[in-house]
RNA sequence: GAGCCGGUAGCUCAGGAGGUAGAGCAUCUGCCUUUUAAGCAGAGGGUCCUGGGUUCGAGUCCCAGCCGGCUCACCA
């Protein structure tokens, strides 16, 4: 018999047992006085005189992490809302019921509820002195090891309940996470954005450029595009006078997996009416810095052995940017920068827009460690923006970068229909050349163009990315708490359960 | 999709000139009423990812595959 279903036969035989000394093993309702926080953060500093002056009852539960059995007493951490007490157990302070609980059928993992008084230990521990005991919740199969937590980075993903359990860190992510999207949408509420949600199921798919998945709606027998992006349904709202619109929500793209990358990931998209790209820089700016603040405690942020101060948001137009950031040899000249036979010489693009995207993203995306805004983006590359009344081939689009990734685009939001119309032509023509991610016709969208779109600037924040940067984390993995795996072959966990149960009705 | 690295007990990991598989934690038994990586004494637990091949003999060498990680490509 392997381990694993050796633990599994002494954990149900312990369920009977528990059972049998009137205790239930998958318990009720345990109404606590005091979480474990609040017990740390009420008498974290108390000292033993002023416990032993003031015994107070108190009700804590939680989930065994250590436990330490010596005779006739004996202690064990429980371990709530990411934070540990000890509580110390002894026999002529329990029941015999309750003291043969602890003794024979406690085992790590296990959730117990437990009442009692606080005291400092010989050595100073907080520690509850337990004189009531009770049994909430089983656990039948081992958890992680206790010192290094878990490490296997399958099993972290796969089963992140565990990862949560046994590693604080990754706990910390997640509430960092939380923590971004609360300040993003607390700030945007603030000004005024009204948040929405829009089709994940669309007809036809756009907003960005990627691959889209596809299923299927029986009733309607249509084929449906889960969304690559909300932005033309936001758009199509602030037309129709939501103003200040905002949705935090999945996007799916059916592209490769990487460090960066999650086929569903998690993007903020807010619209700005009678604004521009240069009311949103300053917005990001403002924005970013107060997430940063309300995330990690200050506007700089350390990253990967760096600080990055989004206090101070660096500016650079895209084609200054790859002047300034070139480190193949003598940079080349703004006059060359604009000369569609040198950008043919760097890239394989078809267009020169293209291929001054493409050198850009070649010398200077990565480098972009400190927290950087790019403007001024090639009209090729971007369908869906204003271009520059003075510079007809740029559109007023800026993205940002951090950590060398780029965490956020936004740009000017082209109003004007037939312009749209020339644009959606050009995708076209960019798809019957064989462009996969070429942006489709979308009349509907033109339609609705077709009623006056206020001038407006909008802007896409990606948080899982964001969260990587404000975390320290080097995986978009280390940010979602289920990243996409493929999946695992059958367990065969009901087989062994069910052998498991009959074995032990057996010796019962 | 390509390249590199990895997969050994429930967990964390050693090891391996080819010759019956190791530690710590966890589990089980015993002792222990202020311990805290509790301690002490003993015990059980393995498809060394899978399938082929070479060999007297493969966990170790070779090939293929599966799963994962990283890098690159695509992309946000």
């Amino acid at each position: 018999m392997s381990v694993e279903d050796e633990i599994l036969r002494q954990r149900l035989a312990s369920v009977r047992e528990i059972r049998a000394l009137g205790f239930s093993p998958y318990g009720h309702r345990f109404d606590y006085t005091h979480s474990i926080p609040e017990v740390l953060r009420l008498w974290g500093a108390a000292g033993a005189e002023e416990l032993d002056r003031n015994r107070t009852t108190l009700r804590i539960c939680g989930r065994i992490q250590t436990i330490r059995r010596m005779g006739k007493a004996g202690f064990a951490h429980l371990m709530q809302e990411g934070e540990r007490l000890q509580i110390y157990l002894r026999q002529d302070s329990l029941t015999a019921a309750e003291f043969d609980l602890y003794r024979r059928l406690l085992d790590l993992g296990d959730i117990v509820g437990a009442e009692g008084y606080l005291f400092r230990t010989k050595t100073g521990e907080l520690t509850l002195h337990v004189g009531r005991l009770d049994f909430l919740a089983k656990t039948l199969l081992n958890m992680p090891e206790k010192w290094h937590g878990l490490e296997d980075v399958e099993t972290r993903y796969r089963q992140r309940y565990l990862d949560l359990i046994a590693n604080p860190e990754v706990r910390r992510v997640f509430l960092t996470r939380s923590r971004i999207v609360a300040s993003l949408r607390r700030q945007l509420e603030e000004r005024g954005f009204v948040e929405v949600e829009t089709p994940m199921m669309q007809p036809i798919y756009g907003g960005a450029t990627a691959r889209p998945f596809i299923t299927h709606h029986n009733a309607l027998d249509i084929d449906l595009y889960l969304r690559i992006a909300p932005e033309l349904y936001l758009k199509r709202l602030v037309i129709g006078g939501l103003e200040r619109v905002y949705e935090i929500n999945r996007n799916f793209r059916n592209e490769g997996i990487s460090t960066q990358h999650n086929p569903e990931f998690t993007m903020l998209e807010f619209y700005q009416a009678y604004t521009d790209y240069r009311g949103l820089m300053d917005f990001s700016c403002e924005l970013l810095r107060q997430v940063a603040i309300d995330a990690t405690g200050s506007a700089e942020v350390s990253w990967q052995g760096r600080t990055l101060d989004f206090g101070r948001i660096r500016r650079f137009s895209l084609r200054e940017a790859i002047l300034e950031f070139w480190r193949d040899g003598p940079p080349p000249t703004m006059d060359e920068l604009r000369d569609p036979a040198w950008l043919a010489r760097r890239s394989t693009k078809a267009s020169p827009g293209e291929a001054l995207l493409d050198v850009f993203e070649q010398v200077v995306e990565e480098r972009l460690i400190e927290p950087t805004i790019i403007y001024d983006y090639p009209l090729e590359t971007s369908p869906l923006a204003k271009s520059k009344p003075d510079e007809p081939d740029f559109v007023e689009r800026f993205e940002i970068y951090a950590g060398g990734i780029e965490i956020a685009n936004a740009y000017t939001e082209l109003n004007d229909p037939q312009e749209q119309r020339r644009r959606f032509e050009m995708q076209l023509a960019a798809a019957e050349r064989g462009d996969e991610e070429a942006h489709r016709m979308d009349e509907d969208y033109l339609r609705a163009m077709c009623y006056g779109l206020p001038p407006t600037g909008g802007e896409g924040i990606g948080i899982d990315r964001l969260a990587m940067i404000l975390t320290d984390s080097r995986s978009i993995r280390d940010v979602i708490l289920f990243p996409l795996l493929r999946p695992e072959p059958p367990l065969g966990l009901a087989e062994r359960l069910r052998a498991a149960e009959a074995a032990t009705a057996h010796e019962g």
